[in-house]
DNA sequence: TGTACATCAGTGAACGCGCGTTCACTGATGTAC
DNA sequence: TGTACATCAGTGAACGCGCGTTCACTGATGTAC
């Protein structure tokens, strides 16, 4: 049929982006090379002719899915003072909005278990994307040392992934509101927290 | 072959151990019945004789690995003074060894997203095993108030699993050392946060 | 402008393979007498 | 104590199925002349 010029590249977007989509809802093995190409309104068979293999178009519909995230915070803190920068994302992250919608929220608690699992390749696309977020979120950051601050962004963003974890793991339940609460309480600084210093034993794993 | 009394409870056992492992190392979906059972010792024939699905080995599975991880954090904790036991759990659950050992470690991180996926019944039986490692927790922070102390529990978990999960993203690189010891700070307190208070607005997901 | 040919995104059948599950069978040991 | 039978954990072939990938083909459009 050929198409014209930018026809192509229109087709391996809406691939990309309902892979997006359907990866993050079912996981990295959820959904197969068939229904993907179904989403996107194609046959199967046409699948190769966009990629080498169905592991790089995971690969790029994660990387999608992260950069969307980023694009939508820098969004939400557009017009926002500094200093209510990182409240505003956390509010949004760590929402029912958020936890009932995995397909379009962030990939790290739906699909990175599993990416850390994947070929070293995969697995460093990953790793790349998380260091972007990592400095994004520190430059949401003010008045404090770029180094005291990135180490803060880990924590939080540690925190709101983990806290999502938790929250999926847990349902819609009681727990789960519970779970959402606390991480936005901790990620916003509420909860107290024991001074104990790091302790000196260090054991097994665990 | 009719085995003595015991046999099928040990080799039961056995298959749930080793299974336990394995599913943390490579997925819930990672591994087969017939590689499970070899791992055993056995056939795959077998299997059916001691589980009625596959599905039902991963419940069986992912329930040991969590009270064998809180058996460990117990032991841990044993004899320290109840100030202490907190930071021993955050020091050994943030360590390399546990990153590098899936197999051996928390869930949480390793299977938390693909069993939030899981059918309903499995994903209660995570939730339930979840919120008895939140009720553990809660029992180790002392001198607060016990719903204070929950959240605190809950806070922390997040943060250690979701520090986990972005460390093993990370890899075994600069990045991965850096979020544990980040991850580490932040569980024993000693990451400053913004006193900024919830944000008002309320927008889409991420 | 018109015509012949080349291109190549997309189709749909087919492939090889591994999976979860089933099933007829085995044979060492428990049990009944 | 000895003998005949029942039991059932474990074996290994086979099943149906869905997956990722390959491939010969199609036909609308671009390109050469």
């Amino acid at each position: 049929m050929r198409y014209s010029r930018e026809h192509k590249q229109e087709t391996h977007d809406r691939i990309v982006k309902k892979a997006s989509v359907r990866l993050r809802e079912k996981g990295a093995h959820g959904i197969g090379v068939a229904d993907l190409m179904k989403e996107a309104g194609l046959t199967h068979g046409g699948f190769y002719a966009h990629f080498d293999s169905r592991e790089a178009l995971v690969i790029e519909a994660f990387a999608h899915a992260m950069d969307r995230s980023m694009e939508h915070w820098r969004k939400i803190t557009g017009e926002a003072s500094p200093e209510k920068r990182l409240a505003l994302i956390a509010e949004a992250y760590l929402s029912t909005l958020h936890r009932d919608n995995p397909g379009h929220g962030c990939s790290i608690p739906a699909l990175g278990a599993e990416i850390a699992r994947e070929s070293p390749k995969t697995r460093k696309a990953f790793a790349g994307k998380l260091d972007e977020m990592v400095e994004m979120i520190t430059d949401f950051i003010p008045n404090v040392p770029r180094k005291a601050a990135r180490k803060q962004a880990i924590a939080t963003l540690a925190t709101m992934a983990g806290t999502m974890l938790l929250a999926r793991i847990a349902g819609s339940s009681e727990l789960s509101d519970e779970v959402l609460k606390a991480g936005r309480d901790s990620a916003l600084g509420g909860v107290k927290r024991e001074p104990v210093k790091a302790a000196p034993a260090r054991k097994k794993q665990n």
